[in-house]
Order: C-alpha cells, then sequence, then structure tokens
DNA sequence: CACAACTATTGAATCGATTTAATTAGTAGA
DNA sequence: TCTACTAATTAAATCGATTCAATAGTTGTG
C-alpha cells in the first residue's frame, strides 16, 4: 500500500511530525496533552491528531515513562489471590481504575511473605504511582507493612485495618457485622447460640466479637462461654474450612445443646454444616449456621449459607477513589488521608438458618 | 550519613560507573550480563558488582527497556478471574515464571470482550514478549483471536483448544474424563445414568460426551436419551449452577428413573445437588453425583464433590514452560510449536458418589 | 616478523519520547 | 517608542540505560 513503510519499523513521533508538518515538540504537546497544548492553534491540534490518527501512532511507553518519570500504573497487590474473598475486591479496584488514565498492574504473592516482599520491590522498580494492597485475613500483620512506610507512596490496604502514617485502610465494619450476625439468629428464636471466633491474632476476630457481645448485653442473651470456641491461628486459605469441622465435632461430642451457630466466617461455616453432617444432623434443621464475607460460594452450597456480606466489590472502589484522590491533588506530595474507612456489612439470607421449632 | 547524597535522586548507571573506576559501557555490560561480558575480566566485574551493590543500584527498567526493545515481561490475560477455575492455573504460570527473568503482567478482562481486547492492545503496548490466555469455558471462540494471529507474538491458550498458526493451547484430556467419569459411576453399580452435557457451543462438552459415549459403547451401558440434557449456553461464571439447577428439577419431574448423574462440571454438580435437596432427596443416597474439573469448593461442599480433576497448576506451568522454550530459543522468530497439549484428568474421590444399594 | 585472533575496555550513537528555554509575531498599555 | 505580555511554535537538552565500532594490548602461528 502506498504510504505504508515495508519494514514494519514502529510509526514514532517524529513520523508523526513529518506527516503533520510540525516539530516533534510541538506533537508532542498535543498529543499527550501538556499543559502547554493551552497554547496550541485549534487547528493544528486537529492536523496533528489526525496524522497521528491516521499513522497508527501509539507512544512507546517506555520512552514515554523514562522522560517523564510517571509510569501512569497502580500497583495491585494481593497477599493470596486463591482466596475467593480476594476476586471481588479487585473487581472494584479495576471497574474504578477504568475511567481513569492508569493501569493496574497486578500481582500475586501467593501466600508467600517473601513473595509478598520481592514483587513489592518489583512494583517499586516499575515505578507504580500508587499501591493498593489486598490483604486476606490470612495477612500478617507484624512488620509486613514496615517497608511501607519508608518509601513515600500512597498506599491504600484493602481488608485489613493498618493504621500508619500515609497508609489508608478499607475495610468492613466487623463490630456491626457481628452484631447483625447474633440479632438475625436471636430473632429467629435462637438463646443457646454457639460462635466460632477467628484467631485471636486477627483484629477483625475481636472486633466481630465484640458486635456479638454487644448484642448479648443489650438483650440479656446468654453466651454460654463453653459454646464459644476460637479458630487456630490460620495457615492457608481454607484452614478455615477443616477448623470449623474440627470445633464443630468438638462441640457435638461436648453433648452441650445449641441450637444456633455463629462462623467466624463462610469458609468456617461450611465447615460446620459437614461436621454437623457427619453427625447425622443439618443445617438449618438442627442448627441454624450463619457465616461472614458472603464469598461466591457462599451461594452455591447446599444449603445456600446465611451470611454478612461484606461489600466487597465497594471495598475495591472505595480504596481506588481514596487512592486516585491522593494522586490527583498532587502528584509529589501525594498523602492518602490516614483514617480508616468502614463499609457497612449486609445480612444476606439463604437457606442455612431458620426459625427455632 | 557519609556519602549519601541529601538529594534522594536515583543511582544511575553513571554513579557506579564513577564508583567503581570503570566506564558506564563497562559497567552495563557487566550488570546486565551482555554477552560481551565474557570478555570482562573477573577482577572488574567482581568490582563493579561491588560498587552497584553498596550504592543499592537497580537498573532503570524504563530506560533499559527503551534501548534494548525487550521488556521481559509476559502478559497473562484472563477472561475472567472471578471464575475458580482460572487461580489454579494463575498460580502454575506463577511459579514457572518465578524462576526466570521474566515478569508475569496480569490482566483481567472481567468477563467483558471489549475488555479483553482493550487490554490485549494494552499489553502489546507494554511490548509483553509472549502472552498466555486463560481462557475459561465461556470464552467465546469465534474471532475473538483473530487478532492473536496478526501479530507474530507467541502465545500460549490454557483451557481451550485454539489450533492456530503460532498459537499453542493446553486443555485437559476431556475425552478421557468423561469416560473416567461414567466408568466410576458404572463400577458403583450404576447403569441408569443421567447426564448433563455442557452448551453445545463447547468443544470441551462434545468431547467429554464423546469419552461417556465410548465407554458405554464399550460396555454395553444404555444411556437413555430422555436422561441426556443439555446446558443453554453460558452468561457468567455460575449460570452452570443455575443451569445444572433446572435441568435437574426437570429431570425428577420427568419421573425418569435414574441413580446416578455426569455434570458438565462441578457447578453444574453443585446445582445438581441443590435440587435434590430442593426435592426431599440427597446425594448420594437418592443419586450419586460426579463432577469434572475440581474447582477449590468442590472439597468444601457437603457431601464433598466427586469429581474428575483437571491438573489445572500443571495446564498453567506447562503453557509457560512452552513459552518460555519459544522465547529462549530465539527471541525474533520466537514460534510456539502449535500442537495441542493433553493433559490427564484424574477421578478424585469424596463424598457425592456411593455404591448402588 | 608479520598477521591474525583473542582479550579487555571504552567513546559515542541511539532508543522515543518530554520538557525547558528560546524565538517570533502580534497587541495592549505607559 | 518602549516595555510587557500573550500566543504559537520549535531547537536542543535530557531521561538512563544498551550496543556497536574502535582501540589497544597480548598471544599464537606459519
Amino acid at each position: 500500500m502506498a504510504g505504508s513503510k515495508s519494514k514494519s519499523s514502529r510509526v514514532t513521533l517524529i513520523d508523526v511530525a513529518r506527516k503533520s508538518g510540525f516539530s516533534p515538540s510541538t506533537v508532542s504537546i498535543v498529543l499527550s496533552e501538556a499543559p502547554l497544548s493551552r497554547y496550541v492553534a485549534a487547528k493544528t491540534k486537529e492536523r496533528i491528531r489526525k496524522a497521528a490518527q491516521s499513522l497508527g501512532y501509539r507512544p512507546d511507553v517506555f520512552a514515554r515513562s523514562l522522560r517523564s518519570r510517571r509510569s501512569h500504573t497502580i500497583g495491585v497487590l494481593v497477599f493470596d489471590i486463591s482466596d475467593p474473598f480476594c476476586v471481588l475486591i479487585l473487581r472494584g479496584i479495576e471497574k474504578t481504575l477504568q475511567s481513569t488514565s492508569y493501569l493496574p498492574i497486578l500481582m500475586d504473592a501467593q501466600h508467600d511473605r517473601e513473595q509478598f516482599e520481592r514483587y513489592f520491590d518489583l512494583l517499586m522498580e516499575r515505578r507504580v504511582e500508587g499501591l493498593i494492597v489486598v490483604a486476606n485475613w490470612l495477612f500478617d500483620e507484624g512488620g509486613l507493612l514496615e517497608r511501607l512506610k519508608d518509601r513515600h507512596m500512597p498506599t491504600m490496604v484493602v481488608g485489613r485495618d493498618v493504621s500508619e502514617k500515609n497508609i489508608g485502610s478499607v475495610i468492613v465494619d466487623n463490630e456491626t457485622g457481628g452484631y447483625i450476625a447474633v440479632k438475625h439468629l436471636y430473632e429467629l428464636g435462637h438463646r443457646r447460640i454457639a460462635v466460632i471466633r477467628g484467631p485471636g491474632a486477627l483484629s477483625d476476630s475481636n472486633r466481630r466479637w465484640n458486635g456479638i457481645h454487644r448484642f448479648a448485653g443489650e438483650h440479656s442473651l446468654q453466651l454460654d462461654e463453653k459454646l464459644v470456641r476460637q479458630l487456630p491461628g490460620a495457615i492457608d486459605p481454607i484452614s478455615g474450612f477443616e477448623g470449623g469441622v474440627q470445633i464443630t465435632e468438638d462441640l457435638l461430642r461436648s453433648r452441650q445443646k445449641f441450637t444456633a451457630l455463629v462462623a467466624f466466617d463462610d469458609l468456617t461455616a461450611l465447615g460446620a454444616i459437614r461436621a454437623l453432617s457427619g453427625a447425622g444432623r443439618s443445617a438449618p434443621r438442627d442448627c441454624s449456621i450463619i457465616g461472614f464475607d458472603d464469598v461466591p460460594l457462599a451461594a452455591l452450597s447446599t444449603p445456600g449459607l446465611t451470611t454478612i456480606r461484606q461489600p466487597m466489590e465497594d471495598m475495591g472502589s472505595a480504596a481506588t477513589s481514596r487512592l486516585l484522590n491522593a494522586l490527583g491533588n498532587s502528584r509529589v506530595t501525594a498523602e492518602v488521608s490516614t483514617n480508616l474507612e468502614l463499609l457497612r456489612p449486609a445480612l444476606v439470607l439463604r437457606d442455612s438458618t431458620s426459625r427455632l421449632a
């Protein structure tokens, strides 16, 4: 075809300059919409854009980033993508980023702390302009975020409360969640309610318990200590399931009576259902069970799991918006407002809970 | 501190050159292990490395890529990351890439075809050196890969058979999978076996059916046409579940007798279990159910789902290895060997199937 | 001893953009 | 008339590496 170099070398800015009859400088200014483009005549702009278009010009990301010292990327570091909890958060992040000029660079630390740090460094090397850490409940708080503090990189953490200078967090209101969970069971008539608390090291765990406790206090509901158990420290995404199985088996063996159970999260709840079934009982007939999170598979189990939903997609969006906000104000002194953002949980009614006969 | 410039400007190659006493050229050659480094004296190398180390030098990715025309990255394009099927494949890819100098750049098309193309272009713009497409069963075959063919970019597709020039695929041996599935039920004594086939447009679906059919032929097992149904075209990752519910309800209503059911995949199987339970029956007591895939949640449902495992992590690894291989031979003419790689499925025994009473 | 071949290192060009300071022209105010 | 400012455009420097051709020095060989 006429005009198309047989050598399929890339189309560069200079090609556009030649074709449009303006200098590379002007072309650059127009196409990258630099501040100076205010002074460029409208006709010039148009002609340059047309030339670029007709040549199919795409700026070279590397050259651009090298000179401008901007990457137009945001690092998204997930601690363990196999945790179903994460996926919807990612969706929220991606959707929010879509309308901007930022590109997410997603890395999965595969539940490995070293990997996490390695990828963290890689993201820094790639000069991401901001960072979103998706921290599932396995995320070890101790010191892992130390290095985040050093760099002055606007950072948001989703799913974990990390109150540090220049680091913002978005999490669900765990206390309210716990409150709602028992409230639901209470309103169904249950009074002997077992609770499987999360690992003690997890702040989520304690907050949810606080909510449960507060409700109990307000309604003079007796929480029998013998019916309150705690998951051991978690190792991988499904250890919650196994913990749920074991603790529930143990509760059943103990011959304590209970007609309902609040599980720390959905996986624990699924474990409880499994244990119940193993003992020849079933939910909700013999025992109502409520989970927490509303991970996708909660809707797919039989019975469908009644649970407290974390608005995961919203959490992703909220974190991203705040990050963008910090980035927009002034890139140099970008500071994420430090405070914590709490999102409201919601009760999702399915079939694992029922009115006490 | 002594030596540390208060202005925290980056450490560049020139700084290392100054400190080590060699020229930038030599430093570059040594640190990037270019071919010429064969001729650099061992002592020189050592001194340069030490200088770089002590300054904390990290090469600038953008400058490097600009000049060398290499990005050291591999694009990983997932059609829908919320499909549990994908996650383990990703893990396989990442693990294989870890020991190399390639960095995966992961993008999630969020089940949106336009998004897929947008991200595809973005990856090209970022000059990835190879591409891995993780295509779950929702991936629309028609024409979506057209553009892959144009660019001469080494490409592997996981989870879908795309036989195109210069595109390799890695999938599970679906026919064998189907064969194993009925075989298992047959050996448990089942003779009246229902089958929920996948959407007709899906080649997976037909292959699995072929396997089932072949087994039936070899063992003169009668497959009652009235017990064979087909899922409608899929829309989102969980439409298999709903399809499973509806078809199973329909089968139950039809009053045809069957003691076992082969579901197209795990989600469909979970749907079948749900429908069974809705009709007051349960698996495996009233009907044995076998799924396909072994997605993570198959182990968490009650009863645990007996299923045919796709070796997803291996599939990811295999695809990556072959891509690396193509990349290694000669970057310019890198060609992925076109042929399809079939991985063996395996029966995973859990509790949703049992011997016919 | 001349010539090649190899070792060891470097100067200078280059990748493709952005950005700064400079240039020109026009126009308004003192 | 001179200054000051704005509008419109551009030449040239720059970002931080890689790479190629060039330069010596050294060794081998016929």
